[in-house]
DNA sequence: CATGATGATTCCGT
DNA sequence: ACGGAATCATCATG
């Protein structure tokens, strides 16, 4: 609806004009003829849409009849003839005005971002697009708990869907309202001279009106991504602490390898998989713990105690399970939900 | 609700 | 790119 208005306002004259030649009604002619008076066009533009919503099959059927009489008025010719004289001399200030527009910048900066957020491009592809952009926006760490992840990806496909389905509206209302006009265009021109040149004008003035709501739609659609963006990221930053058993894994590592307490990259993969969390929390983890234990070791004293009697116990058991297994080929002793230790880190374990 | 613990982020140097 | 340091924001506890 408010669409319908801003085109008329966009099309000016033209197509209100149309109307009346076409429905033959007496239209007050538009006042604001350079459009600098909002609030007077506006008038007009109610004005209009009162006619137009009281059109009767009635009114239409003397219109037609008076557009039928109007063709055949033995004046028509010269009134045709007399109308291109006035073109001719007219018409040569409208033509090369603004011509071909350079794409813009902006839309195309929303376009750009659209479709790195995978709400344009292609449809539905897993969302595999989205997903990616959400992580690389996150920090690059990969997706970690799914439950808001999924819900992201919900939401982001809810708003697709929305931007698609509005864009397909707005599509097809300017290819409707193209013809309409072009119809127009066509029927006037048995009264009036109008170049196929001026109908492409007309046409391209439409597109540009409709592809500035487009933009707008866009632009929308861009801040609610935004917008869902930074919720989700809050979200993020939200955190829940690592389980026991994730802390414990951690701090075994860290206090059986004091002495350089700094994973290498498969170790941290390692201790992410059993942890369950990502590569990076390893990092981050390790990170904070190197840091704050060194600020205040005398803190971190009994837990060192703590996980290095651990350490010794579980070392214990899995020397004496490899000493039984190798002893009496048993099958794999179960390892008690404890790390499992490569002889390797056996070694290392002072 | 004050306080410490803790995971994440940011800045900076290497 | 990685780690250290500082800092932020939230969780957990008394």
């Amino acid at each position: 609806m408010d669409e319908q208005a801003r085109i008329m306002q966009a099309l000016g004259g033209v197509s209100l004009a149309g109307h009346s030649v076409q429905g033959g009604m007496a239209l007050p002619p538009p006042h604001g003829h350079d459009g600098t008076d909002g609030d007077g066009r506006k008038q007009d533009i109610g004005d209009i849409l009162h006619q137009i919503m009281t059109i009767t099959d009635q009114s239409l059927d003397e219109a037609q009849a008076k557009k039928h009489g109007l063709n055949c008025h033995r004046m028509k010719p010269a009134l045709f003839s007399v109308l291109c004289e006035i073109k001719e001399k007219t018409g040569l200030s409208i033509r090369g005005a603004q011509e071909e527009d350079p794409p813009d910048p902006q839309l195309m900066r929303l376009d750009n971002m659209l479709l790195a957020e995978g709400v344009s491009g292609p449809e539905k592809g897993g969302g595999s697009a989205a997903a990616a952009a959400a992580a690389a926006a996150a920090g690059g760490s990969p997706a970690d708990n799914s439950i808001e992840h999924s819900d992201y990806r919900a939401k982001l496909s809810q708003i697709r869907q929305i931007y698609h389905t509005e864009l397909e509206k707005y599509e097809q209302a300017c290819n409707e309202f193209t013809t309409h006009v072009m119809n127009l265009l066509r029927e006037q021109s048995r009264t009036r001279p109008i170049s196929p040149k001026e109908i492409e004008r007309m046409v391209s003035i439409i597109h540009r009106k409709f592809s500035s709501i487009q933009m707008q739609l866009k632009q929308s659609t861009c801040e609610a991504v935004m917008i869902l963006r930074s919720r989700f990221l809050d979200a993020r930053r939200k955190r829940r602490n690592f389980s026991k058993q994730a802390t414990e894994i951690l701090n075994e590592y860290f206090y059986s390898h004091l002495s350089n307490p700094y994973p290498s990259e498969e170790a941290k993969e390692e201790l992410a998989k059993k942890c369950s969390i990502t590569v990076s929390q390893v990092s981050n983890w390790f990170g904070n713990k190197r840091i704050r234990y060194k600020k205040n070791i005398g803190k971190f004293q009994e837990e060192a105690n703590l996980y290095a009697a651990k350490t010794a116990v579980t070392a214990a058991h899995a020397v004496a399970a490899a000493v039984q297994n190798s002893q009496t080929n048993s099958p794999t002793t179960p390892n008690s939900g404890k790390a499992c230790y490569t002889l390797e880190e056996m070694c290392n374990m002072k």
